[in-house]
RNA sequence: GGCCAGUUGGUGAAGUGGCUUAACACACCGCCCUUUCACGGCGGCAUUCAUGGAUUCGAAUUCCAUACUGGUCACCA
């Protein structure tokens, strides 16, 4: 029986060939340079931070060179699929601004013209690819159960000897067609697995765009092609795949670098021209239970799930920049340089990306974020604000709503200078940072206040009662407000400049400070503000004198 | 265990043979500015680049060993 007899058995109904596909999926039309990469997710549920890297740089590249990217879904593991996998997918990239064009829209739809898309609408794809190698005599049914491949592993481990399916170790590898069509026929299961022609002994040189040139022993492992549902495992899906959706570079984790060896082979014999590799370093972090780093995982760790950036309220502009700081060691630089610029100017260098895994850092995201928020204006900060408190803080997005001009304004305070206030790093620290300024929160919310330096209630009422009656006018500006403030010390027996203060302790009961902190807090409760002119010109004359009234 | 990769401070890192008594950023610690806080300013924070050896007039930078860390060795991706 011939090779061809035996692809025929195993698939008889697959007529199309591989040269078909090549006219159905030709070359690109792009220009000279032009890069197409992929993100190949498997549908999960959501994206973690690692592929948020990578994603992000896979979209940048195409951005740079007038490219493609595609989104295509790995969903050829069925147990690990989860029910709309895909939108979770599509809907955190869409949060993150990532657009795609070409790929998976949701569970049913897509865009372009490469595909199916979905690898498990691919199958006849993959197994006119297999029938082809069958044909050649370059892949062959297997026949041996898991028991049986758990045995030779044994053996194998026991006698110290490398592990796998390859050379003598792969008992069905030698078959006769007779016997395997026989078996076939007898309706024994079995799955399609590669005849490697690797030898150990020989070794494959690549260049990976990361790590620069790499040395493995070539590959004789025969590994799965086409598993026993009938789907293809990655190594085969990711061949097929990114030659026919004419993916350029190939961008994935680390993780990969070990398998490709498989992936060149397989790039060899089915004659497809080989893309460039990156593998980026892994996104690590350190474990709490083991003090050890390790590689941020989905299960454990919150920070891992981009969706978590989301529910937070750090802007999504933010993480990307956090990212692209991990991408790109001179990108911080460049940023520092050119603040406010959007990072899709920066060129990104592949040669400027770090191999090693990186600790994910907190608390450098929460910096860059605090320093992306003070540099939008206050208009901004208020839509931003309103977007998230509408998913996550309804009372205080109603709030927002209602005083719509009065917290745009609230936002102003100290944001319009050189250098502007950073209170917020994350849109949730808002409501915590400016509850106070909302009369419908200050009752419920307020706890007790927090005076300083002067702590005698009689006295605040006293310094209250003066200022009001004789040095509070609203129309003054911030500086007569300040002087006026230092008249009142001086009535009281403060000192008018905490420097006379310091000089002359005895001589005074205080200094203009702790007066202007005993306005602070009987507005605030709190002894830490922003500036207090500003909160005052916020609030007007009638809900000063209402808050400094509750004081009793 | 085999194979592969990585190893510069608490963190991200610059650095590709002399310009490095190791940049920048985050964190931390001082001081200054200041009516609070924040911002800002100034200064401190690796005599040393995992360890050992070799090459060289000279090495974080080249080579070789060793150690450690990570990844991978599935009909998972």
């Amino acid at each position: 029986m011939t090779d061809k007899e035996l692809a025929n058995l195993i698939y008889p109904n697959i007529t199309k060939t591989p040269e078909d596909y090549e006219k159905i999926y030709p070359k690109r039309d792009l220009k000279e340079g032009a890069v197409v990469t992929r993100f190949a997710p498997s549908p999960t549920g959501f994206v973690h931070m690692g592929s948020l890297l990578t994603t992000l740089i896979a979209r940048k590249i195409p951005d740079e060179t007038n490219g493609v990217f595609i989104l295509r879904i790995e969903d050829t593991d069925q147990k690990r699929s989860v029910e709309n996998g895909i939108t979770g997918i599509v809907d955190d990239l869409n949060n993150f601004d990532i657009k795609i064009d070409e790929g998976a829209l949701s569970e049913t739809e897509e865009i372009g013209k490469y595909g199916p898309y979905i690898q498990s609408n691919r199958k006849e794809i993959y197994e006119c690819y297999a029938k082809s190698l069958i044909e050649r005599g370059l892949a062959y049914p297997c026949f041996c159960s898991a028991e049986e491949i758990e045995e030779t592993r044994k053996i194998q481990e026991l006698n110290k000897e490398r592990i796998g399916y390859y050379g003598s170790f792969a008992k069905c590898r030698d078959l006769s067609n007779e016997e395997r069509a026989e078996r076939i026929k007898r309706g024994d299961p079995y799955i399609i697995r590669l005849k490697s022609p690797g030898v150990y002994e020989k070794k494959v040189v690549f260049n990976d765009l990361v790590r620069g040139k790499i040395v493995f022993p070539e590959n004789d492992l025969d590994v799965v092609l086409i598993k026993s549902d009938g789907l293809p495992i990655y190594h085969f899906a990711h061949v097929v795949d990114d030659h026919l959706m004419r993916t350029t570079h190939v961008l994935r984790g680390e993780e990969w670098l070990s398998s490709v060896p498989i992936h060149l082979q397989l790039f060899d014999i089915l004659g497809f021209e080989l893309p460039k590799f990156a593998h980026l370093g892994l996104v690590m972090k350190i474990d709490e239970e083991t003090g050890q780093k390790r590689k941020l995982s989905k299960r454990k760790d919150k920070e891992a799930a981009v969706s978590y950036y989301h529910e937070q309220g750090i802007p999504v502009e933010a993480v990307k920049l956090y990212l692209m700081t991990i991408g790109n060691s001179n990108f911080e630089e460049w940023l520092n340089q050119n603040p406010g610029r959007d990072y899709n100017e920066f060129k990104f260098d592949f040669k400027k990306m770090s191999a090693s895994g990186s600790l994910f850092d907190l608390e450098k995201l929460i910096n860059i974020s605090r320093n992306y928020i003070s540099r939008l204006t206050a208009q901004e900060v208020y839509d931003n604000a309103l977007k998230y408190t509408e998913e996550f803080d309804k009372e205080f997005y109603d709030l927002l709503i209602k005083y719509k001009d009065y917290s745009i304004n609230m936002f102003n305070i100290e944001r319009n200078q050189k250098k502007p206030r950073k209170d917020y790093a994350k849109y949730s620290d808002i409501r915590p940072y400016t509850w106070y300024m909302f009369d419908e929160l200050f009752d419920k919310e307020k706890g007790e206040y927090d005076w300083q330096e002067i702590k005698d209630i009689e006295e605040i009422k006293k310094i209250l009662k003066l200022y009001l009656e004789k040095y509070y006018n609203e129309e003054d500006d911030e500086q007569t407000w300040f002087e006026r403030l230092k008249d009142l010390s001086e009535e009281l027996g403060y000192a008018r400049e905490v420097k006379d203060y310091k000089e002359n302790p005895d001589k005074y009961k205080g200094h203009v400070g702790d007066i202007s902190m005993v306005l602070r807090v009987a507005m605030s409760t709190k002894s830490q503000t922003p500036n207090l002119y500003q909160i005052m010109k916020l609030f007007g004359k009638k809900r000063i004198r209402e808050r400094l009234k509750k004081i009793k």
